[in-house]
DNA sequence: ACGGTTCATCGACGTTCATCGATGTCTCGG
DNA sequence: CCGAGACATCGATGAACGTCGATGAACCGT
């Protein structure tokens, strides 16, 4: 029931009808942002050195626990906002843009009439 | 603590280093987004005849009680994310497109080198 | 003025979740 | 080969949340 990152991810929620399960989706999805450890995470990965931040890096600026911040790194990966590569015994963390913008895209407001422009 | 709508909320989240106020403030918006219900209603009223949807003609294609309905339909009222305007016995709601873009450009991916282009 | 309809509020219950300390696993340097 | 550092996992705990039935408040037709 989470939000993995492999799926594509509904049309925008003011374009059609949600159905509950596209809904509980996209909730899934949104869930994971909507903490403010997770948003703060991912701010300190995008805006880190060459795009990339290592995990030794975040415990501290976040202010919470080593376990904590692990947990929520691996909530992101799996979610796909996230990706983790691992070097030597350091894990590295990046954005995945596209998965923002998978989310934008089903925000998209006033999309009721923009489907089919007209045959 | 609520995401109220009176709240501009927060640079793009990668283009800056989010504080925790900012990021809390963010979740909170994300929070009310976050969830099947709403989102599905979210959906219904924007879907709806003439842009506008009474409160009971939600009910049943929710598929919750209606105290849940009412309780769901308050939190995106507060967050701004919908407007409610009574008439008569019935609460016409409405979507409003502006707070979806303001979630929107807090989402908005690679904008860590967007914010001043040079002097 | 009364009864029915619409909607919000209240109180309660079960689940989910963020957080932590303790522990386990892996990797490297000496 | 052993010890230290980095990270994930486990188990527990307290708070937040979604949901419901019951109740309350407002607004109409008749």
């Amino acid at each position: 029931m989470e939000a993995h990152a492999t799926e594509v991810c509904c049309q925008p929620v003011t374009a059609s009808l949600l159905a509950e399960d596209e809904a509980e989706e996209l909730a899934g999805l949104l869930k994971v942002l909507a903490d403010p450890a997770r948003l703060r995470l991912l701010s300190l990965v995008a805006t880190a050195e060459a795009g990339e931040a290592c995990a030794c890096d975040l415990v501290e600026p976040l202010g919470r626990s080593q376990p904590t911040v692990s947990h929520h790194l691996s909530l992101l990966v799996e979610a796909g906002l996230l990706s983790r590569e691992k070097r030597g015994r350091w894990a590295w963390y990046r954005v995945v843009p596209e998965r923002l913008s998978t989310i934008q895209d089903a925000l998209a407001p006033g999309a009721a009439f923009s489907s089919s422009p007209r045959p």
